[in-house]
RNA sequence: GCCGCGUUCGUCUAGUGGCCUAGGACGCCUCCCUCUCACGGAGGAAAUCAUGGGUUCAAAUCCCAUACGCGGUACCA
């Protein structure tokens, strides 16, 4: 049976290197019919941050990456939280002590910090000098009855090396020399990552380690730590980094990193899902598909295609993506357009423009494009329809380009009021469009110079909908009653 | 510094020795649609496959060096 996890620790919100990751060890058990476990990993007491677990919940049920066991749902492998599972650590880190592949140490920080800077002022890799495995027994029992602060370090093994098949990277290893004594056991009793995540990776029976590739350099670490408690190694695969534009590690300075920045948005799950399940993995062959729903992912997704190399989190590409899912849930979404449409923007919009809901719902059906891509700017997009009164720029009426001029705009606009009089109703948009052409034809205007006119009489702005659909929208009175004050004011 | 990992259009990528005069997507540009913007449609520019050596009849694909980038180098994860 498959098991892979997902272990952030609780320092805010989800990375969206976080939700990848997540992402990659989900797809991965679900494709393979194994379980997929969330845990909390919060040993550093000082960057906990209250609240985190919750949002961490609540961010990935966004996303629906659902999880088989978890700190919320419980589990055969409960608690799964690392704070509630101290004593287990410590259990484990006496057996190495007494095992001898863990030691005592002592030393002070101001030691450690001279220390390394001697190493360093001597071109040497920082390293723990191994001081305190020279004490012997007595003295270190004696310290330990004094309660001196001491730290538990991991005992690299002298010589050798240590390797392993990385499902992503193939064969690596690294020399024993250039590892570190790790801290295993911290002076406040709690485990580091390196420890607790090992012990808990074991009881917690995950088969695949799928985590980023900062972690890359720590695995001998971890396969020595199995190796000394004489347990099963996992498979291990490092994904690759998502970047930066200028291709560092993916940060705040640059731009969002919370999940919860991109759904605040207006980002749909979806879009974010599909976009980020492509940054470093393809399915391969000779697809051209772009969009995927989460069960094709997991359908197609295997981790011998991941790419090693880091992608850059490309902003643009996203909300190409993001544009892809509107539209296919709004298509997918049942009822009629016109009630998809005011439900998409409701909570965008200020109750007392949702008074006349017909009226509204007419507006929005002629700003459908703008309003689907961004629902969250719904208001922008149908304000000149909610003003008492439309302010024309002159400046604006006269367009060169249009070849409108102040005397063709108040002709086109005298003629076009004459025409719209004739209705009685604006009901139809085809009719009112006939009618208008037959006003072009009769001044012998270009389209443009009766109907540019008309755009700005009607909604004071540059940038609208068709002036059919304005009409339509607006309705008689309301369109006559703009096109008048205009035409007063020229 | 040391250790490790990586390197195909600006970006995400296809590609596992001949089908590659290197394909797709985003973005960009042009045109079409057109009363503006957007949507939509059709084209286009864009990678000497990091560089230099090999191996081979044949290399983006295999090997070696170099360069560059990134990650790690904590009582953070």
């Amino acid at each position: 049976m498959i098991r892979t996890r997902f272990p952030p620790s609780p320092t805010g919100y989800l990375h969206v290197g976080g939700l990848r990751t997540a992402l990659y060890n989900y797809l991965f058990a679900r494709k393979n019919g194994g379980k997929f476990i969330f845990r909390v990993e919060d040993t550093d007491q000082k960057r906990a941050v209250a609240g985190a677990v919750e949002n961490l919940i609540e961010t990935l049920k966004w996303a629906s990456l659902t999880y088989d066991e978890g700190p919320d749902i419980g589990g055969p492998h409960a608690p799964y939280v690392q704070s509630e599972r101290t004593e287990l650590y410590q259990k484990y880190a006496q057996e190495l002590v007494k095992k001898g592949a863990a030691y005592h140490c002592f030393c002070t920080a101001e030691r450690l910090y001279e220390m390394r800077k001697n190493q360093e002022a001597k071109k040497m890799a920082p390293k723990y000098d191994r001081h305190c495995l020279r004490l012997s027994p007595a003295e270190i029992q004696e310290k330990l009855n004094q309660k001196i602060s001491s730290v538990i370090r991991q005992k690299i093994p002298e010589g050798g090396k240590t390797g392993w098949n990385d499902l992503v990277r193939g064969q690596v290893s690294f020399a024993h020399e250039t590892i570190d004594d790790q801290v295993l056991i911290k002076s406040d009793n709690f485990p580091t990552y390196h420890l607790a995540n090992v012990v808990d990776d074991h009881n917690m029976e995950i088969t695949h380690v799928i985590r980023g590739e900062e972690w890359l350099s720590s695995t001998p670490k971890h396969i020595l730590l199995y190796e000394a408690f004489g347990w099963k190694i996992p498979e291990f695969a490092h994904l690759p980094l998502l970047l930066n534009k200028d291709r560092s590690k993916l940060s705040k300075r640059q731009g969002d990193v919370a999940v919860e920045d991109y759904r605040k948005k207006g980002y749909l799950p979806e879009a974010m899902i599909n976009f980020v399940a492509l940054l470093g993995w393809h399915p391969g062959g000779d697809s051209t598909q772009e969009i995927f729903t989460l069960e094709e992912l997991v359908e197609k997704f295997s981790i011998e295609k991941v790419h090693k190399a880091g992608a850059v989190f490309d902003l643009e590409k996203l909300d190409w993506m993001n544009w892809q899912w509107r539209k296919r849930k709004f298509d997918e979404l049942p009822g009629e357009t016109p009630q998809k449409l005011f439900g998409l923007c409701e909570a965008f919009l200020p109750d007392e423009w949702k008074k006349d809901k017909e009226f509204l719902q007419r507006c929005l059906a002629t700003v459908q494009e703008k309003v689907l891509q961004e629902p969250q700017k719904a208001q922008e997009h149908l304000g000149f329809y909610f003003k008492n009164s439309v302010a024309v720029d002159p400046a604006l009426l006269a367009n060169p380009k249009m070849k409108v001029d102040l005397p063709t705009a108040k002709k086109s606009l005298e003629a076009a009021m004459k025409a719209l009089e004739s209705f009685e109703k604006f009901d139809d948009q085809e009719a009112l469009k006939a009618k208008l052409m037959e006003v072009v034809a009769q001044l012998g205007f270009k389209n443009g110079q009766v109907l540019w006119p008309m755009r700005v009489a009607l909604t004071g702005e540059a940038f609208s909908p068709g002036v059919f659909e304005v009409l339509w929208a607006l309705g008689k009175e309301m369109a006559l009653n703009r096109l008048k004050i205009a035409l007063k004011n020229l």
